[in-house]
DNA sequence: GATTTTGATGGAAACGGTTCCACTTTAGCC
DNA sequence: GGCTAAAGTGGAACCGTTTCCATCAAAATC
């Protein structure tokens, strides 16, 4: 591989002259820099990232830890960011976790890999992490937000959709609808924001003067599969419900499918309402209705945030869009 | 940031002990180690990854480029892909396309980014690329493998599912079911893998006695939203056909969608039939007949290669892995 | 015409690791 | 107790850039 000083040497000039013509900073007569071009193409040249980032102590690029690559949820999310991104000029790399013991230690052991990597700044998109474990990421790199998981202490740079209200949402909404008896499908206990959800939604329900404690619940993982088996799991327990809300609506999607398979028809036997509002909810039989939340602005909020940070830039942030649910053809309205 | 040499300094030792102690290779005595070990935990030092590139030339990190991040049929192979990575130690730098003006650009963009990024192999998904591309990235880093997309002159560093042969699987399974009038959704006529699908479908379709230039043909982008518009496209022309092949799943879903709309019962007025077998598949209304393509062990041998290539392991490599019809309830049987 | 400013330029030093070589110590052997 | 081999060690040189400083020529100023 051809370097600088072989690039320098053919084009008849110093280092630095050559330096100066890529950076294009500081001045370089016009016959040299032809020189220079000529030479890097000749010899097809191309500058080492490693040797430039060793002194120059920027690599113009941002790491990125999402927990999970699997379904169609985080790929709009990376989409977003991605673009934004190369708008900029700037790089991204990924760390993804799913490979130790638990979705705490993926996110530490994604900070600590993206730093080494010698990221400028670090989006990590975790509910699991605990205070201390950010305190911990802080020590190792302090430009940093967080995306899905909001802790008092780093407020600014945290962005979070507001699960609770969006969660109340979805219960006012089916309330709204005539329904008094509501089963749900939650995501894993561990996940801050599904709790937060879930949280949200039973009180709103409360509110409505229906009994949180009579609710019934079964726990899924978030997936499609795990939400058809816990769809299964509450009819087993004999259908006592009118409406099914689930933590995501990949789970709904699942559970969408149990109800088809167990000749329940949607929505006039059950209706059936998702969350987060991924692209393909849109497509479902019925087409599902569901909590929008605004992933993509969120998302690309939390990385002008980060930019802002990293290169002093002065990029509009805002740290709260809205939820709302999104009516479609899944829940019916009953007496 | 604390250097080797602070290290050294701190534990009394020169900075060649404490390489070998980080390192672990080379003699030192448990006394020193103990001492360096000591030293790096107190100054909370962390070796910088392009100090360390530099003179090794070797980054541990394999590059790959996916043509697009949205949806859900990338994930589980770039799941695949980072867990092998894993367990051998090593990492994974992606690069997504969508940012240039062709599928083409985007993956010639990407080899270069993932080069000059140090990579010591290259992974690329790209169905879009030409020969002289692919001599191009060969020069830039004679390293590397390609997925899904198969040149003569590089065979042995191809890994791709015979899309030809699985077309005509899924065009002998149609007419099998007694279907004889038979629509498609194609996706972007530039995709070589498309065009190969279709080829073997319509090929067989011949076999099977049907004329290929009969065959109603719209195309899609392999996108859920483009497959509903391509159904709702051919079911403007006239429904002349009893069964419907996609060239994805992905657009199969936005079919039967679209079906659902336009008061088509699916399988008993038209049976539909997809194509990749992604695990959403499964929960469609009905479930969604398709072509099962081993994606994961594609890519799995394919980064096997490359490590082989990269890192003289001696990994088992096979590159015809068969794909299969996978039946379920969107395909029906007609007279 | 002397002096200052500006524009170009080459090259040394620095970035933070790894590697290798020369040098000491210690152990092993007859 | 002398000789050899092995273990342990320090530090210079190197990897390929950027940055900064010294230098010099040409242009601008008075």
């Amino acid at each position: 591989m051809a370097t600088i000083r072989d690039v320098a040497k053919r084009a008849g000039v110093g280092v630095g002259t050559v330096s100066r013509v890529i950076a294009s900073s500081g001045p370089v007569s016009a016959d040299a820099a032809s020189r220079v071009r000529r030479a890097i193409e000749e010899l097809r040249f191309r500058p080492s990232h490693a040797a430039r980032v060793l002194p120059k102590g920027q690599s113009q690029t941002i790491g990125v830890f999402v927990p999970l690559v699997h379904g169609a949820f985080y790929t709009p999310i990376l989409h977003a960011i991605y673009t934004a991104l190369r708008e900029h000029g700037l790089h991204m790399v990924v760390d993804f976790g799913q490979t130790l013991e638990t979705e705490r230690q993926d996110a530490l052991a994604g900070a600590e890999f993206l730093t080494d990597r010698g990221c400028d700044g670090l989006l990590i998109m975790a509910t699991a992490l605990k205070s201390a474990d950010i305190e911990h990421i802080a020590q190792l790199q302090p430009k940093f937000v967080l995306l899905n998981r909001s802790v008092p202490h780093f407020r600014a740079n945290c962005f979070s959709p507001d699960h609770q209200a969006a969660g109340a949402a979805a219960a006012r909404a089916l309330c709204a609808a005539g329904h008094r008896r509501i089963a749900v499908i939650e995501g894993p206990a561990r996940s801050s924001d599904n709790r937060l959800r879930i949280r949200g939604f039973l009180a709103a329900l409360e509110e409505c003067g229906i009994d949180p404690d009579g609710v019934p619940r079964e726990h899924g993982d978030f997936s499609p599969e795990s939400g058809h088996a816990a769809a299964e799991a509450l009819f087993a327990r004999g259908r006592t419900f009118t409406a099914l809300f689930c933590a995501n609506d990949e789970m709904a999607i699942g559970a969408l499918a149990a109800a088809r398979h167990a000749g329940i028809a949607v929505p006039q036997d059950l209706s059936v309402m998702g969350y987060d509002g991924i692209d393909l909810a849109a497509l479902t039989a019925p087409p599902l209705t569901t909590v929008l939340i605004p992933w993509r602005q969120i998302a690309t909020h939390a990385l002008q945030r980060l930019l802002n940070l990293c290169y002093g830039m002065n990029l509009p942030v805002a740290s709260d869009v809205p939820a709302q649910v999104l009516n479609r053809e899944s829940v019916a309205r009953i007496a």
